[in-house]
DNA sequence: CCTTGACTTGGAGTCGACTCCAAGTGATAG
DNA sequence: CTATCACTTGGAGTCGACTCCAAGTCAAGG
């Protein structure tokens, strides 16, 4: 599977898989014999947990140390682990803080409908 | 209340407060006869209005429109509800797309868990 | 009176994460 | 045989959001 085709599956531009290729997030991808870069089912599934876990804002930096240490096999695994936990409780984290914040906004939006509201009642009681 | 303090309060640093009141994040603070910012209630709360809609993503953009809005007074009520309720839209979809790594996470979390285990068990075994 | 320290300003610098660009290659279509 | 087109590279540029800096002002303490 080529870059291009790649990169509308996924929906992250082929200037971003490269720049994920060049600074290790993905390990390097074969390429064909004119040096063209060909995606097989695995790269296809490390593309999108990269995707994933981009998404949910976890930085680039700690993909990298992960994806290092998956690469260097079964010795990394408490490691691994460590930094799994490490961050799923910083998106437990974040998600509470949006929540609050989700909690806000609907508080506010109901407020301007009611607003809203009273603000048309006045208009049709001022046309009658 | 000073910049200093303000700043300890909620966590912002002066430099990020000046900041926001520079670009029009927060209304100019009043100042104290020699230049000095002194926050009151009412700073305080948009100081922490803003803290919260950031800590959940909200584009400064934005919120610069919405405050700006707030400023014009009634006759924008509706243009802040929708405001709002696009970025609450967002923010869901935010939220959603966090929920499904984090289910991930803690389903690679467990596969983890358990390879840790069954290497704890083999060591046992092989000690034993 | 001088120093200290918190404040002021405008502007420059940094950081994370892309995103774009110029120059070059290689396979296929006309 | 050339033109097109997707690809390649390394490096530069952009963007959002701060963060830092130099130079200056002012009030209080020793």
């Amino acid at each position: 599977m080529r870059i291009m085709e790649v990169s509308e599956q996924c929906g992250i531009s082929s200037d971003t898989l490269r720049y994920y290729e060049r600074i290790g997030l993905i390990p390097p991808v074969n390429r064909s014999d004119s040096g063209i870069r060909d995606y097989n089912e695995l790269d296809l599934r490390r593309v999108d947990f990269v995707k994933c876990m981009r998404s949910a804002g976890l930085p680039i930096e700690i993909l990298i140390e992960y994806v290092g240490l998956v690469q260097r096999g079964d010795k990394t695994i408490e490691a691994r682990k460590e930094i799994l936990v490490e961050q799923r409780e910083l998106l437990v984290a974040r998600m509470k803080e949006m929540q609050k914040t989700l909690d806000i906004l609907d508080h506010k939006i109901e407020v301007y409908e009611n607003a809203v509201l009273r603000k048309e009642k006045g208009i049709i009681q001022t046309e009658e």
